[in-house]
DNA sequence: TTGTAAGCGTTATCAC
DNA sequence: GTGATAACGCTTACAA
């Protein structure tokens, strides 16, 4: 049905071996034949099989991408930085949503290999090392960093320490972190950094734990708050004694 | 070097079609040869090549979804509702960010009918209707709606008397409504129902036009604050007035 | 510089 | 029930 490479051949008038080499610029091809085949191509519309090329070549123009949740708001910009390189380089994303489960990434693994997909990048916490690297395949870690793996992140000491830095200038005194899960060595990195220049301009610190999923930020918000009114309270009966009322 | 069809054949001592068969739940095959077959492709964890399959069936397990921007809050959980359906029946979301044009668009439906994808999810506002209709690809419009394709849409009118009433019920007798593009038919649709239900209520009814981008939302939220600040101030200098200070 | 043909890993059509 | 084998659309030796 659908237009291939035979009958580009057949309206040039040459073998589908020239128009395979016309197409990818392989070998040598007579510049009036190129050109006839430049004609069919476009009088045909012909667009190349995707799928039979990756057959052949065992390449595709498919990366994978496996992250927890999408709907995290922190992963739809790096999906689209991702995607947007791949778009004008001709290459496309599938994504995963992992839910931190290592079996789904693991499945999202298999099923990307299944298809010849050139490379993974993976931005999970629950990484399955063990099957990336009988893999083989090209992998870089996106915001998370591993041994044996290529990661790209951002500088955690620099953001952590210019957040502090930010907020001392404005002229709180008294600041609380919410937390990244401990175990999650950016989002550690990056307290530990804020922390100590708190620490260091003797600023009032109070720290809440947090998960990083939306509704983790959520929930921290609603301890926090809660606590401020607490606080908040405790501030009310001090004044009303101060006031000998 | 990866495990093929042929493989599991000379494991299990029978023919790659015999192996095809019990896959694929194809024809007949005696119980004993297909529990012989099952444990060769255990031994080996051979998984089936979905490009070589694709090849012959022109079939994949794709689907493509293209939408405006998945950076934009409203688009990451439709594609994340798609994906877990998609990931519950074995298949896999590539996606496309269009940035409302439509020759890219079109670049990347061909992009996925280059790779069998099986169908079209699509949620923009300037559709390459044309190309669609020549590629004869199921498509399912989301969010959107034209004639000649199927979509799925929220219940708009219902949408937009539901916020009225909500807003009108909280005491509000002053409402600005920040609405989306009068060409795009289903904001379209929410703002008409909304403006009948407060207008029906004599709710004083206030304008502001925005674009479906975050940052029109934001321009759209700047341009609401300043004029409140313009009437604010006005209302201060009633007061003054009205104290005769 | 070009054409012929093998092969990529499957599935389906036929014989047996 | 099972096994050869052609075919899917392409790329790349190898010959010409």
């Amino acid at each position: 049905m659908s237009i291939t490479i035979k009958d580009v051949a057949k309206e040039a008038g040459v073998s589908v071996a020239t128009v395979s080499r016309a197409l990818n610029n392989n070998g040598y091809v007579h510049e009036d034949t190129r050109k006839a085949v430049m004609d069919a191509i476009q009088l045909l519309n012909y667009k190349p099989n995707e799928v039979a090329r990756s057959l052949f070549t065992k390449k595709s123009k498919f990366i994978g991408l496996v992250l927890p949740d999408i709907t995290n708001p922190f992963f739809p910009s790096l999906a689209r930085g991702v995607e947007d390189f791949l778009y004008a380089e001709g290459y496309h994303l599938i994504i995963g949503n992992s839910d931190k489960q290592q079996d789904k990434e693991s499945e999202y693994i298999d099923a990307f290999l299944q298809n010849n997909v050139i490379g993974l990048i993976i931005s999970t916490d629950e990484i399955a090392y063990n099957k990336l690297e009988k893999a083989k395949i090209p992998t870089v870690l996106l915001d998370r960093v591993a041994e044996n793996f290529p990661a790209v992140y951002a500088d955690q000491d620099e953001g952590g320490t210019l957040a502090a830095e930010r907020i001392i200038a404005s002229g709180c005194r008294c600041v609380t972190i919410v937390r990244g899960p401990i175990s999650v060595q950016t989002t550690y990195k990056r307290y530990k950094a804020a922390y100590h220049v708190l620490k260091q301009h003797q600023i009032e610190i109070n720290i809440i734990d947090s998960s990083l999923s939306f509704q983790g930020g959520q929930e921290a918000a609603i301890r926090l708050l809660r606590s401020i009114r607490i606080r908040m309270a405790f501030l009310l009966v001090m004044i009303l004694l101060q006031l000998r009322l």
